[in-house]
Order: structure tokens, then sequence, then C-alpha cells
DNA sequence: TAGATTGTTAATCGATTAACAATC
DNA sequence: TAGATTGTTAATCGATTAACAATC
């Protein structure tokens, strides 16, 4: 059905939130010209967006903001709920379990895991620490489709594969490891020191 | 001076994880297959990226994982420490503070502070928590060129602005708001729940 | 009306891949 | 030698941009 370049795709995420942005303060359109902007974008891109999207915008006005931001929604499967676990109760685990805003995303934290037994037990925000050991066990009882995994390397790949075996089908990955996982689950990987290399790039050839 | 493709450049990070992987696993060569299987790109793409970098590998071998590395480490500048300010104590700004590894890519915490009096004083593993109004001091008196940006999004073009006055030329923004910064100063945006909307857009799409 | 803006097509640009020669 | 592999060129593919007609 819908069908979107992968550049696009990439795109959707910052669409949305210069919208709500906008949104917020009020605003109920937006031109192509401002997003390019914003976006430091062409604005023919940001027209052929909204095309691929099949929204139609107004002569003279530009987009409504409201129903841009809905169709977003609508096509990334934001306006239905995805349960997800959380896998790892450390420093990063603990604040993505409680990031503000998910829920606006239809994302909702099912519980935190850890394998830590003086965890174990403890809250983390609204979520109390529950063994490594119950993860198929929760995967299966609440049909966890999805996880955030952010246990330290090492037993990334055991945990992928428990996880995958109980039916889960997607990894928010935050380990710093590639994962193996059979075809038809989906792994996305934010390697954390990645955005950091960027910008060390930059930074070492400023003079220049 | 070096050049090679924007393309190319993203994949940086993660042939450098996962050199440093067989690296520690004892292997010494990799081959262009491998390479390609595991980041699951074409061969092709991976040769002509080691060219880009000015590596060569060798017939029947494939390359020098640690020279590949190494190699990577001095085009990305990782050789030299970049001391960076993480301004906001929350979980997030926790996480990054006491990140594991980071020295390895030589990311130097510098301090983190933080707006919240009842914390400021307090230690977030060995760092004291120092007030955001000493955000400018800071980063003159310490030459900071970097920042590390986990604040609420309502404070964090506010912060921006006081760092790129005080002389911050990257800021490394996990807040969920794009930022104004002047020409010669480089935003690098982790939009934390961009990555679940790529999930979300498998998960719902997943029957079809 | 003139100006601002969308929407679309064709041209261009950049990235990836196929093909294949070189060589250990 | 045969097989495995790199390195490079040319072809292809996909994404972006320029040009411009349509229209409120």
């Amino acid at each position: 059905m819908d069908r979107i370049s992968k550049a696009a795709f990439r795109r959707l995420p910052r669409y949305h939130q210069i919208l709500s942005a906008f949104e917020e303060l009020g605003r109920e359109y937006i031109s192509s010209r401002e997003l390019s902007e914003i976006l430091e974008i062409n604005e023919t891109l940001v027209r052929k967006d909204m095309a691929d999207l099949q929204i139609r915008g107004r002569q003279n006005q530009g987009y409504g903001i409201s129903a841009l931001r809905q169709r977003i929604e609508e096509f990334l499967g934001l306006q239905d709920v995805t349960e997800a676990l959380v896998v790892g109760g450390g420093h990063l685990g603990t604040a993505l379990a409680t990031y503000p805003g998910f829920e606006h995303y239809g994302l909702k934290i099912a519980g935190v895991l850890d394998n830590d037994p003086s965890k174990i037990g403890s809250m983390i925000g609204p979520y109390e620490v529950v063994s490594v050991f119950r993860l198929a066990s929760m995967i299966q009882k609440h049909q966890i489709k999805l996880i955030i995994l952010t246990v330290p390397k090492d037993s990334a790949q055991e945990l992928t594969d428990i996880a995958v075996n109980a039916g889960v089908r997607a990894i928010w990955n935050f380990t710093p490891r590639e994962l193996n996982v059979p075809e038809g689950v989906r792994v996305r990987n934010e390697q954390i020191v990645g955005g950091f290399m960027a910008l060390s790039y930059y930074l070492k050839n400023l003079s220049e």
C-alpha cells in the first residue's frame, strides 16, 4: 500500500517533531519553504515528501499542520499502542523506561527487567524491576513484539535469542553490538557513540 | 585533505564497532565479504569505502583489522581527547555522563550541570553536579568545544545560546527540539523517538 | 492583478552495484 | 594451478534539485 522512499522515511520523525512544536504554538499552516529552512533541505524535496504521503497543501497557505502530523502518525502506526519491555535497568534503561512523552507515540513500557538480584523488586519509575529470567514468560504473557535492549554488550545476543524465540519481532538496540536475528525480525541500532564520532570529525577539522 | 562521501562517513561508526569486536576476539584480518554480510551491504561497497579511506587490503586475506580500526579513529579524530560538558543531570544525562567506554573514543566528560538546586552538589558518577548558571564560565575555563544537551526541551534553545556565546562549536542534542545555531556551530540531533518510529512502522505492517 | 505558493516533470547528482582484471 | 580475494571502471539505480505550469 503506502510506499515512500527510504530517504523520505528517515525524514518523517523530524517533520513530526517540527509539526508538533508549531501545533503547540497554535499555528495552523506551514509552507514547504519554512519546513525546508528548519530542516536545511530543499523546498521541492519537502513538497515531494508531502506528495508521497498523499497530503495536499493549499495554495498561498501551505500544509495543514494538524492533518499532516496525524497523517505521519497514521503512516507510522503511532496511533496504535505498542507495548515494549525494557531489558536492562541501568542508567540508560532507566532513562528510557521513564522517558517523558513516549506515550504520545503509542509506546507503552510494559515492564523493566534486570539480572542484578539487588535491583530486582526495586522500583524504576512506576515499574517494579523483574528478573531477566522471566523475559520469555513476560513476552508471551503480554504478547510483546518489541524489546528495548540496554544491557551490557556481552549479554546482548543471548537475550536477543531468548526474546526472539519467545515471539519478539523488533529490537531497539542500544548496546554497541551488532545482533544476529532471523529473517522477519527487525533491529534498530542506536549506536550512541556514532553521534559523537560525527561531531569529533567536525571539531577536529575546525581550523581548515 | 581526506574526502569521503556522506554515505560512507555514516558507515564508519559501524565499521569501527565491528572491527573492535573482532579485534577483541584476536582476529587479525577481515574480508570485505565478511564485513558486507554483517552490515548487510554490498561487498563492493565495502571495498570502495576502504579505498576511500586509503586502506589497502591483502589478496586472499582481507583487511588488517587493527590498522583499519586505527585509520578510522585517525580519520574521525578519535585519538585526540575531546572534553565535553553534560548539560542536564536527569536519567539520560546520568546515563551519558557515566557511559562506559566513551574514553576509548577520546570523549572525556569534564562535568555535569543541572538547574535543580536539590541536585547541585550531589554526585553523578565521579562528577559533582554544578549549577547551570556556571555553564558559560565552565566552557571558558576548560575551553570546552562540545556540550551534551539532555535538558527539558523548553530550556534547550536558551542553554544552546549561552553555550555558543561562550565558545562551544558542537552540540550533541538529545532533546526533542531543533536548535537554532549560527554558522560554524554543528548540531547532531539524537531524536530518540525517531528510532521507535521506524520500528513502529515495521510492526504495524507485519502481517502484509 | 501580482505575489505566494503548491505540484509535477525532467535533469542532475550522488551512491550503489555489476563486471571483470589483477594477484597472492 | 585453482580459488579467494582486492581494486577499479562503467552501468545502474535512487534521491535531489531545477524549471515551470497551475492556482488561490
